[in-house]
DNA sequence: AAGACGAAAGTGGTTGA
DNA sequence: TCAACAACTTTCGTCTT
């Protein structure tokens, strides 16, 4: 990969939301805002403003034109290793006379072995091929991945991973990397898609913004409301009187200290009633993932001291 | 009969000595 | 490390629609 000049970098720097203080770069190989530091993924889809050259017959274009597969942190090699074919062809589909086959024979079994040489290389690959099943399964985007693999690389040069379980780590790093997007999916629905148990998954998370002294924006109620509703299939004006509910205990001091699925479940049972969009409690209480009993105390906190002091 | 209500006892996590 | 504590859960009996 060709390296870019330092003056094309500087003129597109910004700040990286995550750490503050250092520059983010524009990667236009796969179209992304990065954060140099930290690693933090801002975008994707950025503008490739490329070509910056003109082509006027077809010879310039074959010698100006960029080659290679696009930089990710998501393989372990960052995806720049030469790959050899398994068939015994070359490129036209003919078999390869026995000489050549030993050679190619040779020429594969160095390969792995540079490829994935040390240990660390073979725990990156499988981390990482594990990382990307996952973002699947839970239908995380993109960037979530190289975000959680850029983390995962980090922890292990931090010497974070040896001796503990990869498979709670990569999920870590994943959760790690949702939070940091300010991407809502809970404990739960990570160590329900890792199979690591939530604790466990919880235990490696602190671990991990500890150790490697990240900087997680706590989480926004709000969010959490708008998930929520989702889910119950409530929209439009229900949304609307939720999240206004919602601001109004912000105001009072009613939401801090309380967990923000029961702010948020307790929030959509009112304005399900209100706008006569009606939810039970119980449905309310099985989508949020907590029970009727909690619904109903954030409710009689909620009722008792907004609906005097607002009129919604 | 379904849903809402609330008391009482139990659980797991946090905090501070 | 331990106890105190607040938030939350479980369970269950009662009330309301």
């Amino acid at each position: 990969m060709s390296e870019k000049t330092p003056s094309l970098e500087h003129s597109l720097v910004s700040r990286c939301p995550i750490c503050g203080n250092s520059p983010l770069v524009h990667d236009y190989e796969c179209a992304e805002l990065v954060c140099k530091n930290c690693g933090y993924v801002v975008i994707e889809k950025l503008v490739d403003r490329g070509p910056e050259w003109r082509a006027f017959n077809p010879e310039q274009r074959a010698k100006k034109v960029r080659v290679g597969a696009p930089f990710t942190f998501t393989i372990h090699d960052k995806g720049l290793s030469t790959q050899i074919d398994w068939r015994n062809r070359d490129i036209r589909g003919r078999r390869l006379p026995s000489k050549q086959r030993a050679q190619i024979n040779r020429l594969r079994k160095w390969q792995r072995r540079v490829r994935v040489s040390s240990s660390m290389e073979r725990n990156l690959a499988s981390a990482l091929s594990e990382m990307s099943r996952i973002t699947d399964k839970l239908s995380l985007p993109r960037n979530i991945l190289e975000t959680a693999s850029v983390t995962y690389r980090t922890a292990i040069k931090e010497k974070l991973i040896r001796g503990r379980s990869i498979k709670a780590m990569v999920a870590a790093a994943i959760y790690v990397a949702c939070r940091r997007c300010r991407l809502m999916r809970t404990l739960g629905e990570v160590a329900e898609a890792s199979s690591v148990k939530e604790k466990e998954l919880g235990r490696s998370y602190r671990l991990l913004i500890k150790k490697l002294d990240y900087f997680v924006p706590p989480a926004k109620t709000s969010k959490y409301v708008t998930k929520l509703l989702n889910k119950l299939v409530l929209k439009g004006k229900c949304a609307e009187v939720a999240h206004r509910i919602l601001r109004a205990a912000k105001e009072l001091k009613l939401t801090s200290g309380r967990a923000p699925k029961s702010i948020a479940a307790a929030v959509s049972y009112i304005s399900s009633k209100i706008t006569g969009e009606y939810r039970t409690q119980r449905e309310i209480a099985e989508a949020a993932q907590i029970t009727e009993v909690t619904i109903r105390n954030r409710y009689k906190e909620l009722m008792e001291r907004i609906l005097i002091v607002t009129s919604l």
